[in-house]
DNA sequence: GTCAGTGCAAACTTTTTGCAACTAC
DNA sequence: GTAGTTGCAAAAAGTTTGCACTGAC
């Protein structure tokens, strides 16, 4: 079993984060509405990886902030622009993560029970970046390694 | 603009990957079908990626044999399980790609136009493959990087 | 007051499932 | 003959879109 990380986001991160989108949205003529704040936050006091119906979840049960998927999509195609969230597309419907503040990582994935498990490792990290890539302009980058976890292995 | 792989496969893999799968069907007492060794053929006379759909078109319109959906979807998971064919997760569809005598090769796409190019680094796959991952026991694994291409970085 | 943003429902896309007909064995 | 496969159509699951209403500016 892996540890994912277990720091929930500190208030200045939070203080930050709307920051830097209230910047963004300012930039490009967006509006400061409550739900692109409520989604930010929610988002940036969990850990690990959501997907959009997680997320819808979480805002009405616990949050109670009630939003849109419409919304939700909206949003976070904005906080991505951002730079404050990734994508990734481990199966069959899109997860995010934060990105703000974040330590480099990677991800393993267990084809049988389909955990997904992050795992750092600077060295790996220092040689994908340093990858010459012609004309091309790396902005990020995503390395999912496959294989059996502990658990199922053990069978 | 980036070449993708071009060696179409010879008549020789198409022997061996036959009898890959055959013997796989065998072990695990699937039956040997038509449709089967018509998806495989098609998959591996052919380059590059491809989804679901343009399979199933190629099927159609080019091999002229017509098989459902259904079908190719359940005879994709064989092939995936048999280790002859890659699923990456890249858009919002399933990308496949052959896997029996190919390159180990990494891929980048363009965040802007969406195109996917691949690409070899010998010394990124050796750190990867060397990587201490615990008690997990390495399958394949996929790098994905995310950029600018030559194309729509002139704008 | 205006127009971007929201919520809802409908549409769309990709994948899965149920079931009758078929066929590899 | 029979059970695994196929093809079709329906259902699910995830995402996008159209549109009337709302609220940030």
């Amino acid at each position: 079993m892996e540890k994912t990380n277990k720091n929930v986001m500190d208030d200045n991160t939070q203080k930050v984060v709307k920051q830097i989108f209230t910047e963004y949205l300012n930039q490009h003529g967006h509006r400061k509405t409550p739900e692109r704040y409520a989604i930010l936050e929610t988002i940036y006091n969990q850990d690990g990886h959501f997907d959009i119906d997680e997320l819808y979840s979480k805002m009405v049960e616990t949050v109670h902030f009630r939003v849109s998927r419409s919304t939700i999509y909206n949003t976070i195609d904005l906080l991505i622009d951002a730079n404050l969230l990734i994508r990734h597309q481990f199966g069959n419907s899109s997860q995010y993560e934060k990105k703000y503040n974040m330590h480099t990582h990677h991800h393993k994935i267990c084809t049988k029970c389909g955990k997904v498990m992050e795992f750092e490792n600077k060295e790996l990290q220092k040689v994908i970046e340093n990858t010459q890539l012609g004309d091309f302009n790396l902005s990020h980058y995503s390395l999912v390694v496959y294989g059996v976890c502990k658990c199922c292995g053990e069978e």
